[in-house]
DNA sequence: ATTAAAATGTGAATAAATTGACATGAATAT
DNA sequence: ATATTCATGTCAATTTATTCACATTTTAAT
């Protein structure tokens, strides 16, 4: 049992929060933030923020308080941030051509090898240098590879199946869009990215600031 | 004060997941369900769903169950689902074409009236039946055509000020893409989809799950 | 040097969320 | 009809998360 496995997933997920706010602050050229400082920037509390940060080891200094590229550093360190994985991704429609084009998968150590998909259509095309190719050829592919993250912009019907396909392949982790729940051994893991409960949150917000005003 | 404003935001986040397994048990004809059965699809345990659903009033019978469809159907009530908004995306590139080609919005009751972009290249396209216009044109659209949601698919570094013309144009609420936190005024609401944040911690499970074994 | 201000790390207190347990009433079987 | 099973709604107990408060240490000012 290693000793980030007792953090609370809850405190995990503030996590990329304040690494975004630390890099934000790298490029300002502030070298120096105190829990209060950075309580004002993200809307945590100052204490929350220390709690969290001490889960993992006490990276501040009293009456200093947080140098901005150690704290930065460690936490992209909790985060794996510096490991590098191939991915491929599943279903080469708008959205799967949106992550295959993101830069932002790069920052997180993650390279988009191929897309795939089984419209003959958009097989061959190139979405920058990445290459669309025959679902027929996946396995192989991620064989030969040495893909570990597989990515699913498929419809819902067809997400399970590619799932399954990705864990025969020896896959490491799935990011899926397609919004069902997937059944997945335990030594694969999941993040899944839901486009319509997010949106049905948005929704029940509406609704209720309506209904206050009313 | 309305009723529903003092349930707690962690109940409504899982609301979307009931709605979506109550709309597959429909499809599948089933028309009563078990708060163990609900369980053992969600993953919540049969207490929570109990106490949850319990928060709107009791929508189930001892001995029973809960009708499926008659659940759904509060469970959309209390989502906002009922209600039709015009929306608009701005940022035309693959993410704001995918959000445009996306039929479970309409699901959520929000219909894509337009896209705008910066880009020349792009302006006069159309993804299925919606127009990509330009920007310059954005707040009359929006004053002239009951525009209720703006979407923003663009850079971090546009976001805010588009937030900015959102506010100021009348919008209501918010679906933002862009990896930044929005300023806005109490009477508009904001739901973020932060995909790196989730790709963050698709990282961490992974290091973690490599630790662990390690 | 000395003092005052700043700010962490942490244990305790509080608040929130989840789970457990069961009385009650409905549905089903006999 | 009666008995048995089922399963909700709800109160209480437990667990988890957040906030408070402050001793301690460092920095910065005089």
């Amino acid at each position: 049992m290693n000793r980030d496995s007792q953090v609370s997933i809850t405190v995990i997920r503030r996590l990329p929060k304040y690494h975004r706010y630390l890099t934000e602050l790298i490029e300002k050229g502030v070298s120096r933030i105190s829990s209060q400082e950075l309580s004002a920037l993200t809307g945590f509390t100052a204490s929350q923020i220390r709690q969290d940060l001490n889960n993992f080891g006490g990276f501040g200094q009293q009456g200093y308080g947080y140098n901005v590229e150690d704290l930065h550093r460690e936490l992209g360190k909790i985060l794996g941030l510096d490991a590098k994985y191939n991915a491929v991704v599943v279903g080469a429609g708008n959205l799967g051509q949106a992550i295959a084009n993101y830069k932002g998968f790069e920052d997180a150590g993650f390279k988009v090898l191929s897309l795939f998909d089984r419209n003959p259509r958009v097989i061959g095309l190139r979405i920058r240098d990445i290459e669309i190719r025959d679902m027929d050829t996946l396995v192989d592919f991620i064989e030969e590879n040495n893909v570990e993250i597989g990515i699913i912009t498929t419809p819902k019907e067809n997400a399970q199946e590619i799932a399954d396909t990705y864990v025969k392949s020896g896959i490491k982790g799935i990011w899926n869009f397609a919004p069902t729940d997937l059944l997945v051994p335990d030594n694969v893991v999941i993040e899944n990215v839901r486009l319509n409960e997010s949106l049905f949150i948005l929704s029940y917000f509406l609704k209720n600031l309506e209904e206050s005003r009313a």
